[in-house]
DNA sequence: ATATCATTTGCATGATTGTGCAAGCTTACA
DNA sequence: TGTAAGCTTGCACAATCATGCAAATGATAT
């Protein structure tokens, strides 16, 4: 490449791979829903409760999910109470969100209103 | 769990683990901010260029992100174009950030109103 | 048809990951 | 003190994945 990321050479910034690769397994989405869908916190043993697999397991799962950012975890007596760190994944999101539509707006913002013409092909596909 | 999901049931739906696989690879992102950065579309070989990765590799790294729907593919003669699906994603991230905000919150959006009383420690570590 | 360019695919390999079981650790309680 | 509850960690194993090389496919040009 002799000119490379002409309109959004940090766009990068806004795409931390681990945070993606601890959303990345089907049994911490659902672990991740059963806390967000909580009110309150939630013990390991209550979203162990939503799951087939093993409590250690699920234990390993949260804490993927703490360090990434997505939980937040308080330790009360016995228990480990884990919550939704809301306020920061949606911030992140609006962030990326927003970095794409800025990143060469004329592709991304008015998809519908380019007409027909502008459509493709999809997929190759062999 | 004797009730479980009580103010958000369907936040799975919002969190697809293939489309966070897809983004889970810091090859993959470097190649997706190389295509988003550029106006229009990019052939494979110039998608290489950036990438010390052998060009097979990254073949096969779009074609996990064409097929996670966030880029789309044209073949022109001997060459395959690739381009950021921007629109979809973008609407992909705001469904998700606003599936986030609607779910409980009180704990969500005013995390900084709820004072320090609902200040917690973070991190149990170890 | 032959050669060349652009990309994909088959295969092998090393690394990472998700999982379950058992043991360990911390806290609460008798 | 001892015992149990709640959670984490060590270990082993199977599965997935990222990677590079070589071969194959598809398309254009000679």
């Amino acid at each position: 490449m002799t000119e490379s990321n002409k309109c959004c050479p940090d766009l990068q910034l806004c795409l931390p791979p681990e945070l993606f690769k601890a959303l990345s397994d089907p049994n911490r989405i659902a672990i991740l829903a059963q806390v967000a869908g909580q009110r309150g916190e939630l013990s390991v043993n209550e979203v162990a409760g939503c799951c087939v697999t093993d409590l250690s397991v699920d234990s390993r799962h949260l804490r993927t999910l703490r360090e990434a950012g997505i939980l937040s975890a308080r330790k009360l007596g016995k228990q480990v109470f884990y919550r939704a760190n809301f306020g920061d994944l949606i911030g992140l999101l609006r962030n990326l969100a927003d970095a794409l539509e800025q990143c060469c707006p004329g592709e991304a913002v008015v998809t519908n209103l380019t007409g027909g013409a502008a459509r493709r092909p999809e997929s190759p596909d062999k």
